[in-house]
This record gives C-alpha cells, sequence and structure tokens, in this order.
DNA sequence: CGCCGTCTCTCTCTAAAGAGCGACCTTGAG
DNA sequence: CTCAAGGTCGCTCTTTAGAGAGAGACGGCG
C-alpha cells in the first residue's frame, strides 16, 4: 500500500490467461518504476486480491470467470472509491468498456496495444490520470447521441440472440407476443437494423451482448 | 535450424498480442531446453520467421492479421511438410482447429491452458508428437457424425449472420430467392437450428463464422 | 457405366416477423 | 402537478421465413 511513496508502483494483475499474466508481469517487473505484487485467475481472486495487496493499480481483463470486469469494478470501488482500475480488453467494440469507465475505471486499454503504451497508460492510472486510448475514444465518440437500449430490451435482445421467436420470448419473460413484438421493434429501431438477425449482428459487434 | 541438436528446441511465437508474446516469450526462455529465437506480429512475418529461422516449433494463434492461422498453416506446410506446428486459440469452439489439424497442425492448445501444459505441448510437438487436450479432443468427439456445411452454404450462412433476407442473399450471390432458402433451409437442418437466428447462434458458437 | 452429393430452380402453404397505429399505467424528474 | 419515459397490451396490414416435395445439371467415384 506503501509501495508508492518508496518510489515503486505496486500492481495486481487478473487475468484468467497465464500466458497473459505472465506477459505483463515479465514487462512490468522489467520497468524500474513498478513491480507486480500479485496475480488473480478470476474475479473473485481479483476483488480478494486487491482488498488484500491495495495496489496503486489493478490491471483488469473485461472478460473472467466467476465475476467479470464490470461486477469487479463495482466491488472494487465499494471498498475503495479511490482504487485506480485499469481495464485491459481484447475487444475494442465491448459495450462494457463505457460502462466500467462511467463507474469510475480510470483508464481502459486492447491486449493488441504495443508494449510502451501498456506501461504508460499504467503510469498514468497511477498517478490518477485518466489513459484514453485512440481507438476507443473514437467509439465513445461514435457511440454520442445513438440510442442506447433499456433494460428490458436487453432482456429481450439477449433472447432474440438466442434464436428464439417472438412467441417464446414472450413465454419466457410471462409477457404477451403484441409487447415482445413491440420490445423487438423497439431494439431494431434504435439499432437500426432491419431484421433481428441483423440487430443481433449490431448488438454483437457493439458488445451489446456476448454470444 | 540445428538448434535441436544442442539439445535446445527453438521456438517461434506468431501471436498479435504483444501481451501473450511477452508471457510465452518468458515462460520458455525460463526453461532450460528450449528457446525463442524470433517473434511475429502477424500472419506474414509469422510465414517469414519460419522461412528465416526453420525453428523446431512454430506457436501460431488461430487469429491474426494480414494472414490467418489457417492461411499460414498451408504455406508454412509447403515450405516444409515435416513442420512441426502448435496452434494457440483463445476459443474452444473454433471450427478452424479441425481444419488446422487435418492440414498437418501438430497440436493446438487454449490460451488459457496452465504453463505446464503450454510448456508439455511445445514439448510433444518438438518431438513430433501430437498433442491432444482433453477439451478439445470432447469437441472432436462431438464433431463427429455432425453434418458439415458445404462451401455454398458457408457463404449463406455468412450473410445470414450478417441479417440479410433471403432476398438480399440471392441477389448478392446471383441466384433465385427460391434456391436461397433452400440453402438456408438446408443450414437450418444441419445446425439443428429452428430460426435462421439460432442458426447464427450455433455457427457462432462453433466457430463455423466470426461476427 | 450408375450412384451420390452439390447446386440450382420451381411450386404451394402456413407461420412468423415486422410496420404503423393508438392506448393505459407507473415512476421519477421537473 | 405535469410531463416524459418505460413497460404493457391491442389492432390491422404486408412482407418474409420456413416446411415440404420435386426435379434437372454437373462432377467425382466405385
Amino acid at each position: 500500500m506503501a509501495a508508492e511513496l518508496r518510489g515503486r508502483i505496486s500492481v495486481v494483475l487478473a487475468d484468467d490467461h497465464p500466458v497473459v499474466r505472465d506477459g505483463l508481469a515479465a514487462m512490468v517487473n522489467q520497468q524500474a518504476d513498478m513491480e507486480v505484487v500479485a496475480e488473480a485467475g478470476d474475479g473473485e481472486q481479483a476483488i480478494a486480491c486487491y482488498e488484500q495487496h491495495r495496489p496503486d493499480v489493478l490491471v483488469l481483463d473485461l472478460r473472467m470467470p466467476k465475476r467479470d470486469g464490470v461486477a469487479v469494478v463495482q466491488r472494487v470501488l465499494e471498498i475503495n472509491p479511490k482504487a485506480r482500475i485499469l481495464i485491459m480488453t481484447t475487444y475494442d467494440g465491448d459495450e462494457d468498456i463505457f460502462q466500467c469507465l462511467s463507474q469510475g475505471a480510470k483508464g481502459y486499454l486492447l491486449k493488441d496495444a504495443p508494449r510502451q503504451e501498456i506501461l504508460s497508460a499504467i503510469r498514468a492510472v497511477s498517478e490518477d490520470r485518466p489513459y484514453t486510448s485512440t481507438t476507443v475514444a473514437a467509439k465513445a465518440l461514435q457511440r454520442m447521441g445513438k440510442p442506447s437500449l433499456t433494460q428490458r430490451e436487453l432482456n429481450v435482445l439477449q433472447l432474440v440472440a438466442e434464436g428464439r421467436s417472438n412467441k417464446d420470448i414472450a413465454r419466457r419473460l410471462s409477457i404477451t407476443e403484441g409487447t415482445a413484438k413491440t420490445h423487438v421493434k423497439a431494439i431494431l429501431t434504435k439499432l437500426d437494423a432491419i431484421s433481428r438477425t441483423e440487430a443481433v449482428a449490431v448488438a454483437h459487434k457493439r458488445g451489446l451482448i456476448h454470444l
């Protein structure tokens, strides 16, 4: 916790791929000004590790077993509202990124980022400066103005993506088929899609759903 | 090229994520019996690296820019039919795995595999022994007996996944709507799906298409 | 050679999807 | 209180999807 005072940034890594953890650890530990103090392989471990070590920076994979990135961000910020979290993800289309950032994550970066970018992102976040990658910044702008789906619509969308019919969706949500259609219609409009299948494609690209 | 004679397995890494390359490199170079001789960040580099270094083992990510894993496997085996290739992928549902293996790749493994498994896979492949992970072996058995899609059907499926209507698909492929329907119908039957949207979901799970 | 798989096309018919309406109720922000 | 938004339900209408069944053309293979 006092690592920063000694001039070294303490880092906790959370990623379900041992390979990625090794890679990050190797990169970080080669730097004079930072060190890895713990690693976690899933969401629950990540929370436990954070609580135990109170690192300067928590590097967090968005997709993990047990609890996904969004849930971990929430929980960690409950523990320490000043926590500095750097989100790391493979997919630049992930809607969850924005959810994390708006919840208080200090930055994100893509896994295909070059070494230098990853390291400077960690340094930025450790100093409480938000890190903004160009690719995702562009996405954020694109997303501006675009209508967001309601919770109910997301539920329906998930079922649509599984290939359910309107009637089936209605049954599962205990509503009438007409209402299901209304929701689907709203989804199509908001996603600017002509058919439900296209809606699924668009939603998947935007990371609204995970197949 | 003669690395094996000196008792060290020479390895070339091909992955578009610097983090993963670093992780693998760190793992491999910590071992006394193997070393990384080159790294590649995309498919073309991978081929070039292989040709230049002729490593004992080529560790290859299935999804890469420029050329994907399948294409690289083909090309490398053209260069050296005895090439020992270890496929590495994130998704265990990838249909491409089977394509690679049937083309002559010696093994595959998932990125979330533990260190030991990764290392023993490299050793196995270096000795020309096929490496078979339990999870994928199970998939292979599941796939047995299941009907495979024809090339034409894959084309249609791709368009279906993009949300196109039968009429639209017909126009793009220069066939009649009736024929498009016939193909879609065949796809639904083979994938055991009720609707086109479900077919897309199933196909995506199996890695037949990449959205 | 004949068989089989693939691709192509045609037809009918039913079920589902989607467009375009209006309407009611609740909840929360102003 | 008013107004907006979300969820619910209802209606009609046209278009699309999907089941089912048949058939011709082509190429590979035993």
